[in-house]
DNA sequence: AAGATGACTAACT
DNA sequence: AAGTTAGCCATCT
């Protein structure tokens, strides 16, 4: 006995919930984005939004993460804007129609929550 | 091993 | 509106 031939195969990463982040991110429709708090929460984790940041960069390719639909709580993207990262981001969102206001993405249209808001209360266009 | 860092946030000034 | 503080905790030096 005693042989441990499935060992958890996460190493320090070590829990599930990185699973749980690729999965809500993974899910996040086109067009639309999510802040790191939305995320964590949705992966059952309240105040880790600092962890899904670094589940990301962890991230397999293989996996084709949407990691631009996340940005902070105030719709920027969270990467210094001289950077290549910054850069890319922005163009993968604009690509899928979302609108960016002075360098910020107005929530209220593109995230989840606002979305749905959107479409129930405003005419379109 | 201990302190700094960070693809964060919410609360406070 | 913009800057600071505190909470979070895996990684990096």
């Amino acid at each position: 006995m005693a042989n441990d031939t499935l060992k958890p195969s996460v190493s320090g990463d070590s829990e599930s919930w990185v699973k749980a982040v690729w999965q809500v991110v993974g899910g996040i429709p086109r067009g639309h984005v999510l802040t790191y708090g939305e995320v964590a929460r949705l992966a059952g984790m309240n105040r880790w939004a600092r962890r899904v940041s670094r589940a990301m960069r962890r991230a397999p390719k293989s996996l084709q993460l949407p990691w631009h639909r996340v940005v902070n709580a105030q719709g920027r993207i969270s990467f210094p804007e001289d950077s290549n990262g910054y850069k890319r981001q922005k163009r993968l969102l604009e690509e899928e129609g979302v609108a960016f206001d002075g360098g910020r993405i107005d929530l209220d249209r593109f995230g989840y929550r606002g979305a749905l808001d959107h479409l129930i209360w405003s005419d379109p266009l």
